[in-house]
DNA sequence: GTCTATACCATGATAGAC
DNA sequence: GTCTATCATGGTATAGAC
């Protein structure tokens, strides 16, 4: 934990600058996927040398890390400032909204599968795998909650649940939905959730 | 469309080769992804030099639509295959039913979504995209009807319901729900129909 | 710590002998 | 049609001047 405390000038910029970085990063990641984007295409969007990224972070998987593991605190943070008075569906529904319209906005790079690289790496990285962590308690609590109020099906294990969540949040469908024109980003968030927790049917 | 008649012993060779090529990149496509898949490997998997692939296929490209398109087709042959006096509801729950199964089996490669480069070669194959259109149009028609029958929610466009039971074939869930090794294949595609068709609530 | 220039490597694709 | 050997490109990463 940092203490706050004043940074010098340099400091605080060399942390602007990093996060421009991280932004772009993310931005990327989002759009293209970890295998797709290249290192050219984020020093020319942070509008820096190539070389220069290497001066901030020793490799792209490290680059790709830091990025994931900004979007998991800001998760983690959205996840506890919701109050704990609602329902605890409606705090799922509410935290998959969340990460819909991130997402919408360009933000949300998609989970490594298991197809990527990416996974390989991020699995040796103990901070973001503590933070997966982290988020899988605090949504996993949630859950079990739901079931107890009967708002969640008790046939469901918990993981199951869990793991849906985290799916509908990349689901390819809000893509396609997008690519049609036909629909408002809200309209579309409405159809996910609506499909999520209700079903087709 | 080709009259059945005997083919050359050769021919009948250079058949079974090319379907061993297929069959190799269906299997690469479905675990690695177009990008990370790579001809060094195809070829391997093959048991052929590389530059032999490229005497059968013109390109990497051509190569992954040779796959597409056999899946299509195996997908359209199964959804004709259904009896049409079983409930709409019911044959969209077996089409689901068999893709997953077909995954599992490590034979479904992921639809191309917006980031994969394979996406614009796809586009432009007329093929292709004849038999993406027919099958959008058969299970259009199994939607609406099921629509009809009350067994689908009347508030969900077609093309939402559409997109959503494609969505759910590639739905990363499986995979993570595999690794864990917890659970069946078939208890894994029970949970995935459930959630589907029934919601989390 | 930023730049230009480059080493080094993997990959898609091809040439040419058989 | 299959092989071995090779090319051209584009990628990550680094060296060295300022």
């Amino acid at each position: 934990m940092t203490v706050p405390q004043k940074l010098s000038f340099k400091q605080q910029q060399l942390i602007v600058r990093e996060d421009a970085i991280v932004d772009a990063v993310n931005g990327l990641l989002a759009k293209k996927g970890y295998d797709l984007m290249t290192m050219d295409e984020v020093a020319a969007e942070v509008g820096i040398a190539k070389a220069s990224l290497y001066k901030h972070f020793p490799s792209k998987e490290a680059l790709a890390a830091a990025a994931m593991i900004r979007l998991l605190e800001n998760t983690l943070g959205y996840v506890r400032s919701l109050s704990a008075d609602i329902p605890a569906i409606a705090q799922l529904r509410a935290i998959l909204q969340w990460a819909l319209q991130v997402r919408m906005q360009g933000g949300l790079p998609t989970l490594p599968a298991e197809n990527t690289t990416l996974r390989d790496g991020l699995i040796n990285n103990m901070k973001y795998v503590g933070k997966v962590l982290d988020l899988n308690e605090l949504l996993g609590d949630l859950i079990e909650q739901a079931k107890k109020e009967g708002a969640i099906r008790a046939d469901l294990p918990t993981e199951v649940v869990l793991f849906t969540i985290y799916a509908r949040s990349c689901d390819p469908s809000v893509d396609y939905l997008k690519m049609m024109g036909q629909y408002t980003d809200v309209q579309i968030v409405d159809f996910l959730l609506l499909t999520c927790f209700n079903g087709l049917g």
